[in-house]
DNA sequence: GTTAGCACTCTTTCGAGGCGAGTGCTAAAC
DNA sequence: GTTTAGCACTCGCCTCGAAAGAGTGCTAAC
């Protein structure tokens, strides 16, 4: 176990290291956050603290630089202290009045606030879409033997895409055909819509172009539906960082983002709700090394989860960060039911 | 005026400039470039090249670096010879071949394969919007007092905006209402689009709820398509080139990606028709020195005119750069026809 | 348990010296 | 008159070594 006092010397040098990313070295910590007791205690300290696994020097004569381990016990301190405090801030607040009524560009704004503020990369995944329920959809013509497919799902999000069709339907019937296709496929989630498109297109009996039509539907829903959508924000905030004075690393951590499919499943895999965070090795890719993600959960209608995160070397504020992430799912969480 | 050899010395001096980011001495030129003369001889022109301006040298030991006014010429004399092959690149006719109806995604995929393909930074400016002519126009009942406002356009590009309407308003009315507007508003520019729905709303006698839907229809148009849409692609691509191994600079290229505002004006800019270059100091933008921005024009539906353009270091190769552009321009302008 | 003192280690910084690349100039050759 | 060989000169870059500085660990005293 780690005394009380310990944990006052971790604690000093992770905020040091943090501001500086320097080494910190004994006498700084006597100085800085530790006026009552003198250096050479602190040292002592350190070296305990060394023992243990939390803190390590980069060269012997050098200061101390935490540990993983070190920052996984902060955060998990600061999370389950309930220190963090979701008030959002003004910025956010001001993003979100300008009366944005489309989800996606809500998001989008948040996302920026976000970066702007922490410095650091902001990733938002919005909920599979599998699992948003149809609130309404439409059919209008495009050109002959091409329609756009607009659905309207119940958080708010609306996905179009562009279906073959029979060449001879005009608006009104695609309008007519649409007022069916609402009827059956309302409250449904898009994952539902396939299947029952595809019955559809067994028994109901008629022009078989419709019903190819309706099968590139329901192909098209199923792509769509499929991937999460990512949206990424300030990666080149990373430049901003000393540990990533280096162009090759820099280079490296904008490739993993620009690989939107493992990021999908990294974020999959964080904590089911509140907040969580992988530090430094445990998010496990090689070129991330260096890097921590944070997370937190929100709900987009019901069942359907979505995270916002930030990336950002391990040396982050993760107060800030916490902080920031917390009330950034609150609002986005209060937000997406409010158009259930 | 300058004389063939001293071309041919400048074009040999810029192909290997362009390959190895270092000055270019003499012996290299004679070797690599030009082995029926001496070093000596290249040295005399090299040295008259750069009383004329068009070589410069980092330090008095170094070789020699073409200027600017080097790159023009060059760049000059490539587009006027007609140097240019506008023969699209196997993947991006892929890219196009993959069924993608949608115009926005077609130029995002176009993007994307020219940001590989050259490793530098893309821009595509579609065109003004108050320019596209609607061709349909639909409203989609969201939630009681609020619809989906669904245009496409002729050149296939669809907007789409919330808008506000009277609560009384179910499917069937807003699908008349949209019949109704599709028939008055389809084959009008947006821009005139808003000056319609104007006198609309003064003239046409009923609902006072459905007169301020219209009026804030006119003024989501307008929002939407007072701006033009750019749409950016790998500006990471920039750390792969040695000019910008110092990460301040990188930082401050990415930063100036991020003002579209200002890459809009520049974009405008350019030459109306066909190829231009801003080569070095021609951009007029500080935090730019040392890049270099290659533009076509393409033309979407009749009267708007898009550019395609690449952002990269001055030392770019050209001719590629160019080629690629002014073929997917090319196959820009083909396909915004198709759809019209 | 805490602290002062001190020897020790290791990085960082700085300057000197040598190396190499490339030039400009001169004089000779074509 | 143009081209070329030869040579002295310049200047950036690399390496090496010494000095400085930061921080530790240990010991002995409080």
């Amino acid at each position: 176990m780690i005394t009380k006092r310990q944990k006052l010397v971790l604690e000093a040098v992770i905020l040091d290291y943090v501001q500086t990313c320097e080494p910190v070295g004994s006498r700084t910590v006597a100085r800085k956050y530790m006026p009552q007791v003198s250096s050479a205690t602190i040292r002592n300290e350190m070296s305990d603290l060394e023992e243990l696994g939390y803190l390590s020097q980069p060269h012997v004569s050098a200061g101390r630089v935490p540990s993983d381990n070190a920052y996984r016990l902060y955060v998990d301190h600061l999370i389950r202290e309930g220190l963090i405090d979701t008030t959002p801030r003004e910025d956010t607040q001001r993003a979100l009045s300008s009366r944005m009524h489309q989800t996606e560009d809500v998001v989008q704004a948040m996302a920026q606030a976000l970066c702007d503020w922490t410095h650091y990369t902001t990733v938002i995944m919005t909920p599979r879409q599998r699992d948003l329920r149809v609130s309404t959809l439409q059919l209008i013509p495009l050109r002959p033997g091409a329609a756009l497919l607009v659905i309207v799902t119940d958080s708010g999000i609306i996905r179009d895409a562009v279906v073959n069709v029979a060449e001879d339907l005009d608006a009104d019937k695609l309008y007519a055909i649409s007022r069916v296709l609402a009827d059956k496929l309302g409250g449904k989630s898009l994952g539902e819509v396939q299947g029952i498109l595809h019955s559809f297109s067994q028994f109901v009996e008629g022009d078989p172009k419709v019903l190819h039509g309706i099968a590139d539907l329901a192909r098209q829903i199923q792509k769509q539906s499929s991937n999460d959508t990512l949206i990424i924000c300030g990666s080149e905030n990373i430049l901003y960082h000393p540990e990533y004075a280096d162009v090759q690393k820099a280079r490296r951590f904008l490739k993993v983002l620009e690989d939107e499919d493992k990021l999908i499943r990294l974020m999959r895999h964080s904590s089911s709700e509140g907040l969580g965070a992988f530090i430094g090795s445990e998010i496990g890719i090689a070129d991330l090394e260096g890097c921590s993600i944070v997370t937190a959960a929100y709900q987009a209608g019901k069942g359907s989860r979505g995270t916002v995160s930030i990336i950002g070397p391990t040396r982050m504020n993760y107060q800030q960060v916490l902080q920031s992430l917390s009330s950034t799912a609150d609002m986005l969480s209060r937000m997406l039911r409010r158009t259930t």
